[in-house]
DNA sequence: TGTTAGCACTCTTTGTCCCCGAGTGCTAAT
DNA sequence: ATTAGCACTCGGGGACAAAGAGTGCTAACA
């Protein structure tokens, strides 16, 4: 949007589109002007309403589902809401006591921290939660180690600094013996340690080669192995929390749309394109905003976290367009925050 | 059942009963006179199967959704279709090279082989499959390795014989060098090595702590969290594919099947319950055989692979009970038979 | 001039009635 | 023993009416 038209709604219009949005978010259903006009914080008849009403559809924050219906907001609507309505909410004291047990037991692994974040999550909104990462790109080598099973295969494992392990097992060349092996794994670690994992395979080319064939035999065969065992994953991991929660809301009722939605989150891969383009930071997805036409009545809200300035992944939830987004934008800073922090305590000195 | 009452059916009341079965299976329709009477294996009048029928209701093979309907198998009926009438399907070529491709790269780690059969067995089904295992339990241990990350963390890295590897970090005593942890590892290798893991827990109290300390300063802060680490993981992993393939099938198009069923899908525990208590080789549960609510509809096959003798894991199809038993048990069979024999030629010389 | 009461109108939902089609069980004829 | 025929049952779908929730518009009001 190059051009932002600045729109200016009457104090009227605003409360009774955020009273219309309240609502609908609530009960799901279309709400119309004698509803709104019980409401206490509204103090005008139902006529007024539905001329204030006619101007909000007018300007494309509401809908109707048919002609005599009630309103519901638009897409358009709820981008509004999420960019000038919207009211941080104070969690109370129930949430902020399961988002500390997530940091409860001393808990060392990066991945079972954020897992644990994503149950949370998902139990405290009854949406479906969403964890990208941690980002293992560039962490950096700590160690390459070679563990031989029998005469043809070995398992190459390397770890790096956060504490990540990744293994591979692979065909040994023959006349391959453990001394040999030895010999290996010491100039890689020489060679390597300390590296981003980013770097390995250039050096391993580079540095690593013309070492080897000093003192290896058959030595392509092994760097080729170990070059394959130390690739980094294409893609960060995925951790879901209620992949089920979606299907208690109403708006899913549809079976169809279950099946999109459940084929998508189970492909991975739209998910990990949705998650993996967003800027540090909350970041609001509504609807047809997320380009994907399984996305069609969902929104998405995501979060990063991070070590120090270094971003290492994202948080989110998948929820219905129809969301809690106070509740579930307040949490996502929450829970983000707290991981930051305790993310830096435990591997800023790495 | 102590005592089996054996049912003597007649042949044609055989030949109507399997026409109606494999005609549910397909149409997922309840079957009637007027269509069994058509097609070309029958020839005798519509009359005369309305008369059958009333006999095979009445023996409880068969039943009737309201009373004027066709008539669909009972979970009995499916029983003694599985026990007596299933005739072995040859897998056709589409399957077979299916299956292979399996095992067409060349691949060392068993985890991998056996998710990538869940994810073809559920391609060839349109079921949902599961693959438990395969079972670290009686592995034995090959290497542990310690790898110190920072003055306070270190992570400890198990390996078995199989070429699985277990990782967890743990917190380092005060007043601990990198002679110590050398130390350590020589010890423990030394002692555990070729040591079953289950056994691992035990061996480490009574034979290794005696010698830790000798040579290590508070030894025992380290014991427990090598203790800690070396834990098996109390269930075996659960491989998921086609999770989403039951909602394409009529009988759940009832939202609240589908979250029920998804639900026990996610939670993983009530699966791992079902897989595990299997025997070796084929088994049918239909139904309530499950005893299991949200297993209603759903019938599971499961059968077992190996390793020589020793039975590694469980694959599974979970599927209506409206499944083609027979194509299913072909294929599993097929599966098995070849995992089977493919990790067999990888492992058994260990 | 902004607000509101009132009214005619619209559209969905719910329920009823009815009919059709597919199926059954039973009887009587072959 | 088999089957043709018939009366009967039940679910599904269409038509229709009534109720309810909503709207837009007009005219009256403060």
């Amino acid at each position: 949007m190059l051009t932002e038209v600045i729109i200016v709604l009457t104090d009227r219009q605003l409360l009774i589109f955020q009273v219309i949005v309240d609502d609908f978010i609530h009960t799901a259903q279309p709400v119309g002007s004698r509803t709104l006009s019980k409401k206490e914080e509204i103090f005008f008849s139902s006529a007024t309403i539905r001329n204030e009403m006619a101007d909000l559809e007018e300007l494309g924050f509401i809908e109707k589902t048919h002609t005599s219906s009630g309103r519901i907001p638009s897409e358009k609507g709820y981008r509004y809401y999420v960019d000038h309505l919207l009211s941080p909410q104070k969690l109370n004291q129930h949430d902020i006591h399961k988002v500390q047990s997530i940091f409860a037991e001393r808990i060392y692994e990066l991945e079972k921290i954020v897992q644990k974040s994503a149950k949370i999550l998902s139990e405290l909104t009854n949406y479906t939660s969403i964890v990208l990462g941690p980002a293992v790109r560039d962490n950096k080598l700590k160690r390459i180690q070679i563990v031989p099973l029998n005469k043809e295969t070995a398992i190459a494992i390397i770890i790096t600094d956060t504490g990540h392990v990744e293994n591979r097992m692979f065909h040994l060349p023959e006349n391959i013996d453990a001394g040999d092996l030895e010999k290996v794994v010491n100039i890689l670690n020489d060679r390597l340690a300390g590296a981003p994992l980013e770097s390995l395979n250039n050096k391993l080319y580079k540095e690593v080669a013309v070492l080897l064939r000093h003192h290896i035999n058959n030595y392509d065969l092994m760097l080729n192995s170990i070059a394959d065992t130390i690739k980094i994953p294409a893609y960060d991991k995925l951790f879901f929390g209620g992949k089920t929660n979606m299907l208690s809301q109403p708006e899913f009722h549809d079976i169809e749309k279950v099946k999109n939605l459940m084929n998508m989150i189970e492909q991975e891969k739209g998910i990990y394109d949705l998650l993996s383009k967003n800027k540090s930071g909350i970041n609001i997805k509504i609807g047809r905003e997320n380009n994907n036409s399984a996305m069609e009545n969902c929104s998405l809200i995501t979060a990063s976290y991070s070590i120090g300035t270094e971003k290492l992944g994202t948080i989110a939830i998948l929820g219905p367009t129809r969301m809690e987004y106070s509740r579930v934008i307040s949490l996502l800073n929450y829970i983000s925050a707290d991981l930051s922090s305790v993310l830096s305590k435990l591997y800023q000195n790495r």
